[in-house]
DNA sequence: CCGAAGCGGAAGGAAGTCGTCCACTAGCTA
DNA sequence: TAGCTAGTGGACGACTTCCTTCCGCTTCGG
């Protein structure tokens, strides 16, 4: 809309904006959208008066960490959809290098805040559904190869990861990053279709987790 | 120590203290020890003033939450592994009633603040110690009968089944509740010994969660 | 070399939480 | 039933934490 606010900055000014947004982003994805600004302009390098230069307030920021995220991840899961002949194997890469998925799912659906500040944004609307688009037609096309098991849906698998990975990397000593990554190796063995208990109520589609009310 | 702190207590006095402790129990188990005494009084239906005259911080409070409740769950598991006699089993229902157990995971493993607030108490430290002994057992024993998967340790599980349910019972909708017990179902058949994707580094085990350095 | 864009961080202000205090209520005892 | 005292609720001041603005100084780029 507005002429490119991203060309015609000063050379250090542009750099400056990519880091805080970096910053954000990692901060966002361990600790979820509420942190202190201070705390994302020290990571970022950066002075807290920049860092509100260039986004007016913290909607600015979700909003804009959100956009580059969410833009990141739909690129990704359809080249991986594109590459991969085996929606289960797509899946399972998608689980894996997790930490932009992770920040999808804290973002789209599990921080109230963030929900309620990109609400309003059509255009993240619109990018949120086509991932949750190609996430249902993961599960499905695993599910009929006999992959996944049958009884779960999109919903399951956001919720599951979300929550997982959520505090996961807060801490920073070894064993906490050992941990993530090992919860989700345990989690898609659990994911896979072989013989285990059935799983109670019913599957949970990506669209159960629609903001409905609130 | 002092004399009985919880007989003599006049009759109302005595159900508004359990009162209390049951509404901060339930709380911390939804949403950390961190949330208002505020919110704690109300839930448990007394003003913030009879709060703090039984608990004259919130330390005290955490402190009498986590003996209840550590007390509480090692007489559970301890009772668990006598009546059955295949650990997985044991462990198995372990987890599914799971709201007591993830209380002390918690308290004891995960949410910083209790941390720092226990490690003080040695009473309830020695009960801690006592959970993961037990808890050591059921996976050691499981293991031994081939039905849990040999490269996971007890931390694993306590740091998989802490963070799944955090904040998975917040949302009072119906959905999020079918969730957690969904989410617990997935993660004990991932958790079960058959052929699946060997995990990286190694078991954590539940030494690997005592706070050492912080 | 100069002007303007950019920078950091001190400081004012808003929001929320803690724990105290005191006027009032209700159990227990005689 | 009456009186004593333990118990109660919630308003309130101190404090903390975070947001955002503002301004003197620095750096880029022409």
């Amino acid at each position: 809309m507005t002429a490119d606010p991203e060309t015609s900055l000063r050379a250090d000014a542009r750099r400056n904006r990519d880091q805080i947004l970096a910053a954000a982003k990692s901060i966002f994805a361990a600790s979820g959208a509420e942190v202190p600004m201070e705390e994302i302009a020290r990571a970022a390098g950066v002075g807290v008066g920049t860092l509100y230069r260039r986004f007016p307030d913290r909607d600015a920021l979700v909003r804009a960490v959100a956009m580059d995220n969410f833009e990141r991840v739909l690129i990704d899961a359809r080249r991986i959809a594109a590459e991969e002949t085996s929606p289960w194997n797509g899946l399972e890469r998608l689980l894996r290098q997790s930490v932009e998925l992770q920040l999808v799912v804290q973002l789209a659906m599990v921080s109230h805040r963030a929900l309620v500040i990109l609400k309003g944004d059509p255009e993240v609307r619109r990018l949120r559904d086509e991932i949750l688009v190609v996430l249902d037609d993961f599960v499905r096309g695993a599910q009929a190869e006999g992959k996944l098991r049958m009884d779960v849906g999109a919903g399951d698998i956001a919720i599951l990861f979300a929550t997982l990975l959520r505090q996961m990397r807060a801490k920073t000593d070894e064993v906490a990053a050992m941990a993530a990554s090992r919860c989700v190796g345990i989690m898609i063995d659990g994911l896979s279709a072989r013989p285990g208990t059935p799983l109670p109520g019913r599957p949970i589609t990506s669209h159960d987790l629609d903001p409905e009310e609130h």
